[in-house]
DNA sequence: GGGGGTATGTGTGTTCGCGCACAGACTCGG
DNA sequence: CCGAGTCTGTGCGCGAACACACATACCCCC
């Protein structure tokens, strides 16, 4: 297959949504636009809150997380490089109906949700590539939706690892098996079997929070084909 | 709940999101629009094709499939009156990820790629909507995704004939245990026993193919939760 | 009105993941 | 260096849904 290359998403560290745009329109943007810094665990905002900021992670990693009660919740989106955390500014919406949590930290792009509503009024090529963006991220938590319904712990962890090395440019990254649980919907202990699986075959290690990618490749082949294809609508809407 | 009031969807058998633009728009757009027969089962478009038109449901209902494998299938989407099928066109996107296939048959506005292209590079009332709608859909298929994760059958069963309900505004209408298998993402079995015990708690009838609602107070007790939230959020949005 | 196709009910054994409980194992600070 | 807190491995019983296999029931059409 050909997304079973090497870990490759462009300009590691740099937002690759606002680095397609025309050297114009991100000059026009550039002022509006302050690099933060996104901590591991920290919510940017939850579902009702009015969004005061959009994010365009650089190295870092947003999750998009769906809350049905105290113990279930479920991550049905990530937000990379590839694209925006908090679309529905975008689309005439205050709040987002999911909340936003750091699960890998590094550098963002902000920009306030008021300049996002004037960009957005303006037919360039932001406004394009956020619609482009918008269909690329309804695609993915449409696949990962039949993705958990029908795979195994084990395929589902293998991709989101995968999936999370691309994004964050690291081999190696802190992540507990309790958030794990949360991401991929399943208990914590289901959590220490499937990474346990993954180790005795020598694909990752793993200690005490700390997770270290030791064979993407084997890891691709662990995975369900659900990977390939989320990468291939993810790097294509780029084009 | 405020929700739990009787199936009312405002005009039935009308498009809402086309109800709702300006006169002088929708009168602009009207020459664009034919209306159109669509029969249960049919397919408006596999992933990968070209869209040719975009539906606007008036009393038919469009599933957004997603599908992994021959056996491995799972409705993410359910577009009715107060949608359109084809968003990805809007988006700049040629092709679908998911299978819109026809799930209630019923009339709908048919609008052709191109004029939506044409219509989408105005920053009319048409776009604003279609913005708004796309956020509401992505809510919808992040809840059910969480939903098909967690919840059991019988109440996502349940769920699911209340929104078919709400669209079809139909109280019986024609549904094979092998199609819900489909919708739900569960055993063709798995549906029958769901189905029985909600048929013997007088709830519904169920006849080879022909499903009777008999008790809609009934069935929202029984459904989970993720039927109130994403009916708000699909009401809402029209707003 | 009988037969073939379709739709539905049911049964058995299996598997995956859950809930709970608890035992290590590592970290970090005092 | 020790103890508290956190993180991870594991075992056991259970339940939901699976896969496969049939039995039945109904419709429609020739």
């Amino acid at each position: 297959m050909a997304v079973l290359n090497s870990n490759n998403n462009g300009d590691a560290g740099v937002n690759r949504l606002l680095a397609t745009l025309p050297k114009n329109e991100y000059k026009r943007l550039l002022p509006k636009l302050t690099t933060v810094s996104l901590v591991l665990g920290q919510t940017l905002y939850e579902p009702g809150d009015v969004i005061k900021h959009v994010y365009f992670p650089n190295d870092s990693i947003i999750s998009l997380i769906s809350k049905l009660s105290e113990t279930s919740r479920l991550e049905v989106g990530m937000v990379g490089n590839e694209g925006m955390a908090g679309l529905a500014v975008f689309m005439g919406v205050k709040s987002s109906s999911t909340r936003a949590l750091v699960q890998g930290a590094g550098t963002a792009m902000r920009m306030s949700s008021a300049a996002v509503r004037t960009e957005a009024n303006q037919l360039g090529s932001l406004h394009h590539l956020l619609h482009r963006y918008s269909h690329s991220l309804l695609a993915q938590v449409s696949q990962s939706s039949a993705c958990n319904r029908y795979h195994m712990v084990n395929a589902r962890l293998a991709r989101w690892l995968l999936m999370t090395n691309d994004r964050l440019a690291a081999k190696e990254f802190p992540l507990t098996q309790e958030f794990l649980s949360t991401m991929l919907g399943v208990r914590r202990e289901g959590v220490s079997k499937a990474a346990g699986a993954l180790q005795a075959g020598k694909l990752i290690r793993y200690s005490r929070g700390v997770i270290t990618i030791l064979n993407r490749r084997g890891l691709e082949e662990k995975s369900c084909h659900c990977y390939a294809i989320i990468k291939a609508e993810t790097d294509e809407y780029l084009n």
